[in-house]
DNA sequence: GCGATTTGACCCGG
DNA sequence: CCGGGTCAAATCGC
């Protein structure tokens, strides 16, 4: 458990320091090619470049500030303690308040998902779809007779695969079951490497279904699984995606989703918008020696 | 011992 | 404010 949320934070920390590190590389190249400019124009005001280096620089403050944000639990006492930020101070102690940082809180924030379902189906049998999943929690609902089990997929955090899905009883006899799947399968289990999903063509789309934002109800299993892999409990069915990337976000954009939203105005100030509290660019990346 | 499940508490969107 | 969704400590089972 904790070291599954340890090994997402040091993959989204690997992905926030290349950014960052290609964002350094560009703003070096921009120098360069700054200086150029200027010897080659003598009218620098119809010049774009200081906009790019100040978007540049802006990029940059984004990777420091969640790098930041990432890093607080090692950072707060030191922060906490010595730092001549006030801003800093003021961030850190709204991450607090929101028991974002304090590791003997029980809870951080998260992301709410707000996608719609990918496609539903309901089924009396099990049925095995070759997926690992992972169940996180279940709940009795207000017009449901059963509880609704909620289920992530294994390699979540391995190979951030945002496949989820909600199994949820709705009748005892017959019983049926209906399942609800959410995002797509973008892992490749290490006993199953084949059932990675690939990206459908059109022509191979004909028995498919199309994954808009519509709910598609009640479908037959289109898909039977030649894999009757080991997977416990509810029914299991098959997805397929013609657009396996579309719901995927990258490590940073999840970093950024998950609870800081971060603004910049022009004056090189950065605003961590749930916290209204302005952040001075150096500040901040002074902190990591920028 | 370790990974999966259970379960009550917490969080957030409507 | 309510109810559904998620977290994470406790527990289970191999």
């Amino acid at each position: 458990m904790g070291s599954e949320f340890s090994n997402g934070k040091k993959a989204m920390e690997e992905e926030l320091m290349r950014g960052r590190d290609m964002a350094n590389q560009l703003l070096e190249a921009l120098g360069h090619d700054k200086l150029n400019t200027h010897l080659q124009h003598e009218d620098r005001s119809k010049s774009v470049l200081p906009f790019v280096e100040d978007l540049v620089r802006k990029v940059l403050c984004s990777f420091t500030n969640t790098l930041l944000l990432l890093n607080s639990n090692q950072l707060t006492p030191s922060l906490s303690s010595s730092t001549n930020c006030p801003q800093i101070e003021s961030l850190l102690q709204t991450c607090k308040s929101r028991k974002i940082l304090n590791p003997n809180n029980r809870r951080r924030c998260y992301k709410r998902k707000s996608i719609s379902p990918t496609w539903e189906k309901d089924s009396s049998i099990l049925i095995e779809d070759g997926y690992a999943w992972r169940k996180y929690g279940q709940k009795m609902t207000l017009h449901a007779k059963y509880l609704r089990s909620y289920y992530r997929c294994t390699y979540k955090n391995d190979q951030r695969c945002s496949a989820m899905k909600q199994v949820q009883r709705i009748q005892d006899d017959p019983p049926l079951y209906r399942t609800t799947y959410y995002g797509h399968h973008t892992c490749r289990s290490p006993s199953n490497p084949e059932i990675i999903l690939e990206p459908l063509s059109p022509s191979a789309s004909s028995t498919l279904l199309s994954f808009n934002n519509s709910l598609h109800s009640k479908q037959e299993n289109p898909f039977p699984s030649p894999l009757l892999a080991s997977i416990k409990q509810e029914p299991q069915k098959v997805i397929r995606d013609e657009h396996c990337a579309q719901n995927q976000l990258s490590a940073l954009e999840n970093l950024l989703l998950y609870d800081y939203d971060v603004s910049f105005d022009y004056s090189r100030n950065a605003t961590f918008l749930s916290s209204g509290e302005p952040v001075q660019f150096e500040d901040v990346c002074g902190q990591f020696g920028f």
